[in-house]
RNA sequence: GCCCAGAUAGCUCAGUUGGUAGAGCAGCGGAUUGAAAAUCCGCGUGUCGCUGGUUCAAUUCCGGCUCUGGGCA
């Protein structure tokens, strides 16, 4: 009988420009580690400025994994996240390496953490019904599924939309997959170690703020004109600063006041990441950095 | 120097026929299960430029001053 090799994972996470990335990296040349993305913008490919992704100096230096792996032309998500870190992980034990769960995305640690609803694929064209759909999606989904419909604020159509697809598609509601159960959480049975980044919100404002007229000197702009013509409501069209970019670059501002906007982005940003962490996350170690 | 306009929230402004004021943006708090850097909910944070006068009461009316625009010199 031999003892199970004893799985670890270390996950760091925190606000945008706390200082993540550098944490990861002293982390994983010290304890032999892969950083893995936790970040539900770093993955796409296009936009390397504007998601503050790992510079190639940085990926050189310690493995860094699903960081630009997937094109702003599909619809990545949760679970597409989840597949990808289940197979490094495995990469990394089988290889005695450490993996560094880094990221700033709470819904992607929490789905690692505590699993995911086991609702069966959609039909990409239910899907697309819904999401085009131009008419109000409340009525219809008081309709199908009143349960959830009551849930939901009237006016929070992505998580409307997503019920009706789920009810439509499945023939059972959302609650019904959600109390159904969960798959197995990626972290269960692993000893897991969960660092929060923690720093002011004085300090990540003036970081952030300071980050970003960097990337325009390193040339956001034309990392968002060299996008291909991407539907709107692909996720990465939504990563800061490319709507704002993209309203100057239509001359509909300038480019100080698309500046002014991206920045004004992120620091919301900053806050709903605080709040997340604050309401869902207990129990993470804080860390601030010298 | 003279004339005109303005001065109200962090910013841009509205308003009060005299009873200490409200929008947008910013900000702050919250929610969060396949778009999550998304999506949604809640909260005004104020010497109404300063100073006299009139008045029971002035941010509002009147005078003076300061500052900022614009015009005339």
């Amino acid at each position: 009988m031999t003892k199970p090799f004893p799985k670890s994972a270390l996950l760091i996470a925190g606000p945008t420009a706390s200082g993540k990335s550098a944490l990861a990296i002293a982390e994983a040349k010290r304890r032999n580690g892969v950083i893995i993305n936790a970040d539900s913008m770093q993955v796409y490919r296009e936009l390397r400025l504007l998601t503050a992704r790992p510079s190639l100096e940085e990926e050189a230096m310690v493995p860094h994994k699903l960081y630009g792996h997937v094109s702003g032309s599909e619809k990545y998500s949760v679970a597409g996240w989840l597949r990808d870190v289940e197979t490094e992980m495995a990469r990394c034990w089988q290889a005695g390496q450490l993996p560094i769960l880094c990221g700033g995305t709470g819904l992607y640690f929490k789905a690692a953490l505590e699993g995911l609803a086991e609702v069966p694929p959609i039909d990409p064209a239910v899907r697309e019904k819904w999401r085009n759909f131009s008419g109000d999606v409340h009525q219809p989904l008081t309709r199908l599924d009143p349960e959830t419909a009551a849930r939901l604020n009237p006016a929070d159509r992505q998580r409307i939309v997503r019920a009706l697809e789920v009810i439509e598609g499945t023939g059972q509601t959302l609650r019904h997959w959600q109390d159904v159960g969960h798959t197995t959480a990626l972290l269960n049975q692993i000893n897991v170690e969960r660092v929060f980044v923690d720093v002011s919100r004085e300090v990540l404002h003036q970081r952030a703020e300071q980050r970003f007229d960097q990337m325009m000197e390193q040339g956001a702009l034309a990392e968002v004109k060299a996008l291909p013509a991407f539907d709107p409501t692909q996720p990465l069209m939504k990563a800061i600063g490319v709507p704002e970019l993209l309203a100057h670059l239509r001359g509909e501002s300038t480019r100080d006041e698309a500046v002014l906007r991206a920045k004004a982005a992120t620091r919301q940003y900053i806050k709903r990441q605080t709040t997340w962490w604050r309401g869902q996350m207990q129990g993470w170690t804080t860390f601030t950095p010298a």
